[in-house]
DNA sequence: TTATTTTGTAAAGTAAACTTTACATTCTAA
DNA sequence: TTAGAATGTAAAGTTTACTTTACAAAATAA
């Protein structure tokens, strides 16, 4: 699964830790979703949906061997 | 976080264990995630986003306390 | 360049997703 | 009413999300 994070992050001009304090989980915990290390729970990303005022099709998409 | 999966399922006639094999789930993951004993990966749900043809936000939404 | 902020990652621990097996209950069809 | 299908749930095991702590590397600002 890919994501937009870091450009979504970009557009509002937050940090990391930033955004992981918006949402109320750690600086890695971000950071791990951002590299691919592993895919948030639905209620991480419906909160990142709300965020970045996109939805979660918007800001996740399936890929191959998804 | 709650879910509309029981509709949507019932719009598409499909049982638990139909629904189950078309994602690559057992028929326990999409039970307990209809009666909210645990919240699903953001790869599952938008794989049922994909099955039901509705964005993962029309699916699923944030509750008091998530 | 130097200091500061931001990012990447790792390790160890806890919590939760997801599996299989299994069984009881509820629903539906004959 | 009886049989079979669908659903709810539980237990035990595995995998993975997520935490905290910690440190190095990279980017940015002075």
């Amino acid at each position: 699964m890919k994501n937009t994070l870091k450009v979504e992050r970009a557009i509002l001009d937050l940090t990391q830790d930033e955004l992981a304090q918006r949402i109320g989980v750690s600086r890695q915990t971000i950071n791990s979703i951002e590299t691919n290390r592993y895919v948030p729970s639905t209620v991480l990303s419906l909160k990142l949906s709300a965020v970045f005022g996109k939805s979660v099709n918007a800001i996740f998409s399936l890929e191959e061997g998804d």
